[in-house]
This record gives structure tokens, sequence and C-alpha cells, in this order.
DNA sequence: CGTCACGTTGACTAATTTCAATAACGGTGG
DNA sequence: CCACCGTTATTGAAATTAGTCAACGTGACG
């Protein structure tokens, strides 16, 4: 047995239980081991895809930071999400055979590579995949939908409290604090991702300190009053 | 074999090329016959599902006219898409065993419901069904990269304009009109759809009719400019 | 230690919302 | 069949949010 193949056997991965079926029996879960064929690092700033791309794996963030981003036929893009590791990236690229939106890492990174072709075959023969992947698919359809409520119906402030709320809350998942945490992307780039500007965004991160909720020191955040910021996330004193 | 079971044959369904995988053996479409049980009927205003609801079936639209919504905890609303003949409803309800959003009938409809466990059984056994539910939760979230594409970099003229053709493309696809169209849902409800206020959407086809682009009356529009309006839509003259 | 990308802040502008009044339609029941 | 009522749509004027333009800091990194 090549030593890479233990290297990168799922079943031995800390973050096993964000990107694979929990309830699996040891020899299916043996199966699953050949799911991941490569390990690739993405040096900070490289595309992981690219629109155009041949789509032929998902890949699974083992480490680092993501952002997706789409562009419009008149160059305009928006950032679609932020992701981080554990997460599964490049499901757009099922439906047309190539992806449909960049995926650029933000910090140096290393991804995991799963054939989509071994992802099916494995897929049929393992029930608890193939569930396992519709749940994926099912979950980045709803996290969509709650992006939509954020950009149709919230207003700059609900929009950013609710921003840094998911951000600590998928990290403190990963266990890091939930008072705490370091930006990996620029005011603009969160500002795409939220329908606003970079300036607005500044502003707003300003506010909340002045308002004593949030501490910002470039890309260290540190949270002082989760609830309060809670608060405007929910605050029912919406426009729409 | 029981009389209900040819009628709702999906083999000789004439929407099956938009339901259905394509290049698939005789012996393959006479199993995905199976795959729907039932015809369900929806009046006009009810709920084919709600948020809450168990999740246990997908649904293919085989008359009619639907939006989904989702809400959130402060009570806001946003429609999250519309959704007309051919197109699959569901997807939502897999990740969480319950659906996550309200899909509402605007218009009397009748669905094909496909029991979920029936697609995962079936699509072990076909591939071609396997790659085909696959590809409908890809396009699904394409088409979501899409709308926030447009809430969070487009101005009202640009969503107004951009909603008009996307409606009138699939509505061709289906054989109508590239001139003509009846809307389905209130101006509230493309104003949540495209966030903004039933006014602007209002005043922006008011503005398209000043301009020659479009005639409306009430819920019938018109298209006077199909070219004025797709420049519209690929405008560089975004704000972000 | 200088340069450049990133971030902050201010003043002004423009787009969209909000509030309000009116109009038109469609379904319902007399 | 027609009148009525509630819902839906239009339009105007005022208010507000967020965007634009511009200047200035500041930190990271070579």
């Amino acid at each position: 047995m090549p030593h890479r193949a233990l290297q990168i056997a799922c079943s031995r991965c800390s973050l096993r239980e964000l990107c694979m079926p929990v309830d699996i029996s040891a020899a299916d879960m043996e199966r699953l081991d050949t799911l991941v064929t490569t390990r690739r690092r993405v040096k900070r700033g490289k595309p992981l895809y690219s629109r155009g791309d041949r789509f032929s794996a998902l890949y699974a963030i083992r480490s680092g930071f993501f952002k997706t981003r789409v562009t419009a036929s008149d160059g305009r893009e928006q950032v679609t999400g932020f992701q981080m590791a554990g997460e599964i990236m490049g499901l757009d690229g099922i439906v047309s055979d190539e992806h449909t939106c960049d995926a650029l890492a933000l910090e140096d990174a290393e991804v995991c590579e799963m054939p989509y072709d071994r992802i099916e075959s494995l897929s049929r023969e393992v029930p608890a995949l193939q569930t396992h992947v519709h749940k994926i698919m099912s979950r980045e359809i709803v996290r969509d939908h709650g992006v939509m409520l954020l950009l149709g119906s919230m207003r700059a402030e609900e929009r950013v409290a609710s921003f840094l709320m998911n951000l600590l809350q998928r990290l403190h998942v990963r266990g890091f604090s939930e008072a705490e945490l370091v930006l990996r992307m620029t005011r603009e780039e969160i500002g795409s991702y939220l329908g606003l500007t970079l300036e607005t965004v500044s502003r707003t991160f300003s506010r909340f300190a002045d308002e004593g909720l949030i501490e910002v020191k470039h890309r260290q955040v540190r949270i002082l009053d989760g609830a309060g910021l809670q608060t405007i996330v929910d605050s029912a004193g919406s426009r729409r």
C-alpha cells in the first residue's frame, strides 16, 4: 500500500465529520477512503478552479480559506461565498460539465480532490454516501436562500452583523473562539458578498465599534457584545 | 395494470424532456415510470409544502405556477424563485428532512410527486437518473448564484429587465411567445424576489413603457424591444 | 525604509424607500 | 347582470439609505 494512500485516508482525518457521512460501517469507511485521490495545494490568490474549466471533481477544504465569485457578461463580479475547512466546493460545475464560477484561495490552502465519476460510482454502492452528497447539495441551496434573504431584505447594518455572526458560528464549530476572528478577506470582498460598497462595510464596522459591539483593528475583530449583534440581525425594523 | 399508472407515465408525458434524463434506454424509461406515484392538485394560493413540513418527496410541476419563499426569524419574507411547468421543487428539504421554505401556487396547479426514497433507490440502479438528479441540484445552485449577482450588484432597472428576460426565455422554451407574457404574481412578489419595493417595480415598468421597451397593462406585458431590454441587463454601468 | 495595497473618514450625490392618495380591476353575491 | 368591496397597481413628494468621489492614514512586505 503506497504511503500516500495512508496519508490521505478520510477515516483518519480530523475533519472527517465535517466532510463525510457519520454513521457508517467500518467496511464502507474503507471504501470511502478511496474517494480522495490527491491533495492539492493552492497558493494565496491562486484559483482552485476558474469559470470555464472542465468539471471533473469536487474538493473538500483541508486547510485555508476560499472565496467563490461569479462574473456577469458585462464584467461585474459578485462574491457568492467564503469557504473554510471541511466545506465542499465545486458543485456548480456538475450541471454543465464546466465550472461556472471562480474559486480563489484567500490564504495558502490545501484541498482533497474527489473525482466526480468516483463519487457517482461509490454513491451507487454506498447509500450513506449517496444521501450525504444529496444533503451537501441541498445544504448549499438552503444556504443560498439565506444569502438571498440577506441581499433582498436586509439593510447594511443587518447584513454586516449577519456576516460576522455567520463566520463566528462556523469558526466556533471548528474549535475557534466565539469572541474573536481574523478576517481573511478585504473590505471590498466583504462588500461584494453583502451587496455593499467597501466604504459602507468599513463605516459599519466603525459604527459597531463606536457602539461597543465589536473592536476592529484591520482584519482582527473582537466581539464585545454578541447578543447585541444578534439583535441587529433579528431586528424586525426592516424596510421591505 | 391500474389505469392511473398509465395516466402518470413519465414516458408519455409531454414535459418529459424538461423533467427527466434524455438519453435513456426503453428499459430504464420503464423503470422511471415508477418514480411518480401520485399527481397532486394545488389550488391557487395554497401551499404545496410549508416550512417545517416533513420532507418526503420532490415535485415536478405539470401545470401551473409557483413561488417559493423563505422567512427570517423576525418574520420578513423573501421570495426565492418562481417555478413553472417542468421544474423540480422541494430540494431544500433534503438536508434536514424538513422543508425550509414555503412553496405556494400562484394559480391552480398540478404536480407529480416523486417520493425521495424511491428517487434514491432508483438512482442507484439507473446511473442516468443519478446524474440527472445531481444536475438538477447543481442547476439550482447555479441559478441561485445568478440571483445573488442580481441582488448584490444590479440597480433596479437592471433587475426588472433581467427578471422579464428570464421569464420570457423560460416561457419561450415551453412554447410560449417571446413577445408577450402574463405575470402570475403581484408587484409585491416581484419586488420581494428582486429586493425592491412594489412601488419601485411599478415605476420601473412604467418607465420601460415610457421608453417604448414594453407595453404594460396590469399583468399583461408585451415586449416591444427585447434587444433594448437585453442592453439594460448587460449594461456595464453598475454601481458596485 | 519606501512603496503599494488596504482601510478609514468626510462631504456630497443619487437611488430607492416611505408615506400617502388615487385608480383600476376581479371576484362575489344580490 | 351589475354593484360593491377588497386587493392590486399607479403615481407623487418627502425622507433616508447607501453610493460616489476624494483625501488621508497605516501596515505589511519586499
